[in-house]
DNA sequence: AAACCTTCCAAAAACGGTTTCGGAAAAAGA
DNA sequence: TCTTTTTCCGAAACCGTTTTTGGAAGGTTT
């Protein structure tokens, strides 16, 4: 590859106003030592040449990359991840402003997550990372707290102490979840969560229980699905659910990908979500509006968690203690038009339900 | 900031070893004038040693930065577009088996995305660009030619020449759009297309009329509509197009978005899409599946396309002719369920709407 | 045996900035 | 007027690599 620019250095400033570089320098870095006359002179002919300072002479230098990583784990197969997109926007945006930028790897393993890890940091082409879909037990995070690497964690881990994180306040959103559903009269409240290796899973199971607890109403193991983060697993988790002897009226998703499968299930089963079914999401994914009946979710905003986490990271790199930045925000429901009053009582729906829950395979046209 | 490491330099593996450190160097980039014995103990060394040369020394050095970049536009509010991100995707995959890595900046404004530009090139801080969205007067294109900066383009601008770059074949795709819904029955085929100033705006356009032509079908102008590239815009669009005297019994739409709010509309009027009026996007947009119906719809790889340019751009850094390196890609039709046969005569769907089409404005919850 | 190649590597010069050090000139104090 | 302090800036060191230069040691030719 061809090194194109023959660009203009700090030499040339130099050497056109008759003084050293070191001088250029120390105004472009807003020394005070400079009288007013040289540093007119020379801003002048920065202006005139064009004169930018090469980001990589000054690294070196400083040892410091003006770059921030993020490592994004691209799924099995399964589209990108909507919420990343605008989670990088809000990052983006609160870099820009401070004129660093932000350099972006992708992985499809969690070895190759490790390696591009140790790629970025012994390279030194980052000042520090941003880890998302943090794990119960996160190797990422465990390497960067032994490499001693600056770093933010949008989620937390199992042991979420010792390091900056920002995270939603998944419990209390699905607390809240249930409340919402058991004020519209449900009582028997399904859920259909997601693998427990990602630790937003548990919270939000947790929170789901600790919802039920907290109305005095039973835990039923039998009414919580475990299931594979896509619409697929929705899917499979709804039916699960819904062939119990007696179902829920309501289905509380850990996920909107979850609750589209949901919904799916139940319109092959005849089933109106909002009437006969109640499904609930989460992410507040904005396609969720154009679905039929549209999705009501719980959301937080991508792009706000970005700029945040992107904050939080600077702050330390300025040296702020890590364990004085955790973050707990809350997540907002979105009322659309698939939750609703149960219009059947559980024993309605069984009855309804036997007579059609006969072989209804899953039908998108996405995985194998 | 502080910086952090203090990481074993090429140096320490010269004195481990007792050689120059221009000789380690040496081994590292693979040069011939080096003995069997010390090539051997200077890479033991730097394995002992974990050794890993700094990105930033070397780049200084080389005047390279093994990092290429891309300005996404954030549009006005809207949502992150799901496609960029399987393309970002799809260029990090590439990058990474080359140890290239990725800078991603995002814009919100026109001047905006020529100074993120500006700024990158002077700082050196990337060797190339990915330009999307290409426009058919495209400023950042006409920056970089004049900078001779190397980048590529994913989609061409309204004069495609004197660079690389790499797009669907916009034309055809919708000439065949055309075509197929010809061959369901339809014989008014409308269009709701985007504003003109995207350039595969034009060329979707262009394709749909030339498939009315080649199809010997006369084309009505009051069959066109140029709308907002959103939901929104689809919503407005279809309501423009079927409120026509005679209306179209099949809507080709230049996005899914804009689709999805045709179908949006076709609903609020009580016509169900794929059976009384067909609905045709592009984009092949995942969730398109759980819509009501399945959208049908084009769809390229997004990933691939990014690998595919990712490609072209270090090609072009190797020193090939830009001009050389232009590809044209094929999108493939996905049928769902949004299209059919026509199951009434324009005059019987106008019939049908013209009690209807009173007042039903649009009712997204997004934007206002 | 002198002259000439090779082979292999040490030393030093970049790359383009920042930062430290120190000293000349000007200003202030005695 | 002579010292002391400030103000301002030149010179040089340094960051960690790559690349150029040149030369010592050994092997080949004449």
């Amino acid at each position: 590859m061809s090194r194109v620019r023959g660009s203009v250095t700090i030499d040339d400033v130099a050497r056109h106003v008759g003084v050293a570089k070191g001088t250029v320098s120390r105004v472009l870095n807003n020394y005070t030592d400079i009288s007013d006359g040289t540093r007119k002179r020379i801003l002048k002919a920065v202006q005139d040449l064009g004169y930018q300072p090469s980001a990589t002479a000054r690294n070196l230098k400083r040892g410091r990359q003006d770059t921030l990583g993020i490592v994004i784990p691209v799924g099995h197969g399964n589209g990108a991840d909507p919420f990343l997109a605008e989670f990088i926007d809000g990052i983006a945006r609160a870099l820009d402003a401070l004129g660093l930028d932000l350099l972006v790897a992708t992985t499809h393993s969690r070895d190759h997550m490790l390696q591009s890890l140790q790629r970025l940091i012994a390279r030194r082409k980052v000042d520090g990372f941003i880890v998302t879909r943090t794990e119960v037990d996160d190797a990422r995070i465990a390497y960067l707290q032994e490499q001693k690497f600056p770093f933010v964690a949008h989620g937390r881990t199992g042991d979420p102490t010792g390091y900056a994180w920002f995270d939603i306040d998944n419990e209390k959103t699905f607390a809240d979840g249930v409340r919402h559903l058991y004020s519209l009269g449900h009582e028997r409240i399904g859920f259909v969560g997601a693998s427990l290796e990602l630790n937003f899973a548990i919270q939000r199971r947790d929170g789901y229980r600790q919802g039920l607890e907290d109305l005095g109403l039973k835990h039923d193991p039998s009414l919580e699905t475990l299931q594979d983060l896509s619409e697929r697993g929705g899917y499979s988790g709804a039916e699960a659910l819904l062939s119990r002897d007696l179902p829920p009226t309501a289905l509380l998703c850990a996920t909107d990908a979850l609750a589209i499968g949901a919904v799916q299930l139940c319109k092959k089963l005849g089933l109106k979500a909002g009437t006969d079914v109640t499904v609930v999401g989460y992410d507040g994914l904005p396609v969720g509006e154009y679905l039929d009946p549209p999705l009501t979710t719980f959301s937080q905003s991508a792009q706000e968690a970005g700029g945040h986490v992107a904050r939080m990271l600077i702050d330390v790199l300025d040296g702020k203690d890590p364990t004085s930045l955790q973050a707990l925000a809350k997540a907002n429901l979105i009322r659309r038009a698939s939750d609703g009053a149960p219009s059947k009582t559980p024993e309605a729906l069984a009855k309804v339900l036997r007579d059609r829950l006969n072989d209804q395979p899953y039908s998108g046209n996405k995985g194998e």
